[in-house]
DNA sequence: GCCAACGTTGGC
DNA sequence: GCCAACGTTGGC
């Protein structure tokens, strides 16, 4: 199956870009998840090798800060058995589970933050699910062209310029 | 099956 | 802190 390309939302307040960053391998279960149409993306669509955009949401400003890769396929979310975990679901049994995680590795730090505004500027990132109105899934898929540009920001200077990326003298 | 109420997300 | 939008729950 060809290469795909996701964004996950996650709140620095909880686990941001630096925990990743420390965590062994600089790698981390992606748990915790509890919405369905994210749970399908974890359990069924997300592949090893997948590049996923990290994104802190509920910051200021909220922004793409690195990217990360899927480095396994989707099984049953741990937490979902442990009853003193927040996460813990009641209907779930070992052999029927309910929610899924992945583990993704940090890939790379971006050069600079790109910037939930800054996106929403950008014409060829109209269709980004992010940016739809009352857009609240936290594991949402993203195509390559989308990718392609936001990894184009983030690997630019800061001031190098709005609007397009062109090349430079 | 409908829909009101509720809890949560997340930008501002 | 506010509030719009969303997803889920539960009464009927």
């Amino acid at each position: 199956m060809a290469k795909r390309y996701w964004l996950v939302k996650s709140d620095p307040a909880t686990f941001g870009l630096a925990e990743l960053a420390a965590s062994p391998e600089r790698t981390t279960r992606w748990d915790g998840v509890r919405n369905y149409q994210a749970r399908n993306h974890l359990r069924d669509d997300m592949q090893p090798g997948d590049g996923v955009l990290f994104y802190h949401s509920q910051s200021d400003p909220p922004a793409v800060v690195a990217t990360a890769k899927v480095v396994g396929a989707g099984y049953p979310d741990p937490t979902q058995f442990d009853r003193k975990s927040p996460g813990h679901e009641p209907r779930a049994k070992p052999d029927q589970p309910v929610w899924y995680a992945v583990d993704i590795q940090l890939d790379e730090v971006l050069g600079r933050p790109v910037t939930l505004s800054e996106m929403r500027d950008e014409a060829g990132l109209r269709q980004m699910v992010l940016l739809r109105k009352g857009s609240r899934l936290s594991v949402q898929p993203v195509s390559a062209a989308e990718w392609r540009i936001v990894i184009a920001l983030g690997s630019r200077r800061p001031g190098a310029g709005k609007g397009k990326v062109r090349a430079e003298s």
